[in-house]
RNA sequence: GGAGCCAUCGCCAAGUUGGUAAGGCCGUAGAUUGCAAAUCUGCUAUUCACCAGUUCGAGUCUGGUUGGCUCCUCCA
């Protein structure tokens, strides 16, 4: 297993901590809003990775936090009269679920930062003893940037960066410009704060991350965690401090490998709430089902930017139809075992840093070798139950083609219109033996018009919603 | 202002350590079909933004130019 390390900027062999074993943390989402497509992209590069490592062999620990404290949350709670607690577990609620339809393997552990306040709290004590971090005037705690020789090795951003352009804030009391916040003290009675020992306030961003890893994985003494993944745009300065933080408060290193996924672009440029070009995932779930979202938002390489578009989503799902239509053909059947040296091909592929290009092209010629003997020798019962056992081993590793593939061409039919679908091909059938193509081709066309095609073949009429 | 990424057929997109351009969509010719659809087969980049260099040999390395994107503010 090789993949690529954004700190290093190289692929690198995967050789993880412990034996046999992949310990994985994911940043996930601050709780607010609904999620995007972008959100949609990071977790899905992710479970690529996740179904990849465990298809390999390895025992893999995925943990993947909640950010459900933060000035967003805290300003949706003035400005709708909720709670937070209603929002948070509202928004992660439509998170998982959403998740879900795309295929998503969840996460073995999924903290958030309300839970782990402890951790937090102790992890900025150390560090305020260790004179790493210090105490300003208003309770705010900062971690002292210069106090790291190593800070800037993950982003490999230079200490003397030219920071007039900048856009860091410059508060007065900060010992160095990227100094950043540890714990936020509250500022009147009325916001949402916890009690420590320093200040009553709330934890800052990027010192929640650290203290979940140290809460939940042991590491090795060298290394917390095998590989910390998150969106390109977390390298700086969330990682760079999540990293800082640990070395100092730790001793030893965050991460062994850091994998960062590409964006999510509308027209080339990053899909942002800041932007406005958000294209949410429940609205994206609503137009498209969610497996072939899932193919086409995984259909290139994580590490690239996806420049999102509705005709190149129509064109992927043709591609993911093939699939289906060759589980069309052997269905009925029972799967018997997959072929060894396709099932070997896809694991080269996914091992290379996650080819998807590489995978997709060797399922293409799958399908299209199978048809081909299938057209040759319609009743190899050996190679349908061989093809369902290499779909059912695809859908192991990809996450697609799991479905029941009749349902699958009839997502969005409902059994009325069902009915008349299927008493219109039996017209037509009836019509086609009487060599009435006339009325046929009328009732053919009627299909149509409804978005339905249909196509006969030796066992019938079969038909497929467009 | 600083840091980085990217540029391959009409479109999407692969291309470890340099060795002579995967795959998909579209298009097209054919097989099959009452005609279609589906399926299969053939064809479809002497060329990898541009210029120069290193080399027997470069899409792959080096330098420069142009264009696009991202980070340095919350962000997946």
């Amino acid at each position: 297993m090789y993949i690529y390390d954004s700190v290093q900027k190289k692929k690198l062999k995967f050789e993880p901590i412990l034996e046999n074993r992949a310990s994985i943390y994911v940043c996930g989402p601050t709780v607010y809003d609904d999620a995007h497509l972008g959100h949609a992209r990071s977790s899905l590069a992710f479970d690529l990775l996740t179904r990849t490592l465990k298809a390999k062999g390895y025992e893999v620990t995925m943990c993947k936090n909640f950010t459900d404290i933060d000035d967003k949350i805290i300003k949706k709670v003035e400005a709708t009269g909720k709670s937070m607690e209603e929002i948070t577990s509202y928004y992660i609620e439509r998170y998982l679920s959403e998740m879900s339809a795309l295929g998503v393997t969840r996460a073995n552990i999924e903290p958030k930062a309300t839970q782990s306040l402890q951790a937090i709290e102790s992890m900025i004590k150390k560090l305020i003893d260790k004179d790493i971090a210090y105490i300003i005037s208003t309770g705010d705690v900062y971690f002292d940037t210069s106090k790291d020789s190593n800070y800037g090795n993950i982003s490999h951003r230079v200490a003397n960066d030219d920071d007039s352009k900048s856009r860091i804030e410059h508060t007065s009391q900060k010992r160095n410009p990227k100094d950043f916040a540890l714990w936020k003290a509250c500022k009147g009675d009325e916001d949402i704060c916890f009690d420590t020992t320093f200040s009553k306030g709330r934890p800052g961003w990027h010192i929640e991350c650290s203290a979940m890893i140290e809460k939940h994985f042991e590491g090795n003494g060298e290394y917390s965690i095998d590989i910390h993944g998150g969106g390109a745009d977390l390298l700086f300065p969330h990682h760079e401090n999540e990293a800082a933080q640990s070395r100092c408060a730790t001793g030893h290193e965050l991460s062994k490998y850091w994998m960062h996924n590409g964006f999510v672009q509308i027209d080339g440029e990053k899909m942002s709430k800041s932007l406005g070009n958000s294209f949410f995932l429940k609205d994206a779930l609503n137009l498209y089902d969610g497996e072939v979202l899932r193919y086409y938002l995984n259909s290139i390489h994580y590490r690239n930017d996806f420049n999102f578009s509705e005709e190149e989503l129509q064109l992927s799902k043709r591609r993911l139809d093939k699939l289906y239509r060759l589980k069309k053909r052997v269905t009925p059947t029972k799967a018997s075992v997959a072929n060894k040296s396709f099932k070997k091909s896809l694991l080269d592929a996914m091992s290379d840093d996650l080819n998807i290009s590489i995978a997709l092209s060797l399922i293409d010629e799958f399908i299209a070798n199978t048809n081909d003997l299938l057209d040759r020798n319609p009743k190899d019962k050996a190679l349908k139950k061989e093809t369902l056992a290499n779909i059912e081993f695809i859908d192991e590793l990809l996450g697609f083609g799991g479905k029941e593939p009749f349902s699958y061409f009839q997502i969005g039919v409902n059994s009325e219109l069902k009915e008349k679908i299927e008493e219109l091909i039996e017209k037509r059938t009836e019509a086609k033996q009487s060599k009435d193509f006339k009325t046929s081709d009328a009732i053919r066309d009627e299909l149509t018009s409804m978005g339905i095609s249909i196509m006969d073949s030796a066992n019938g009429t079969l038909w497929e919603k467009a």
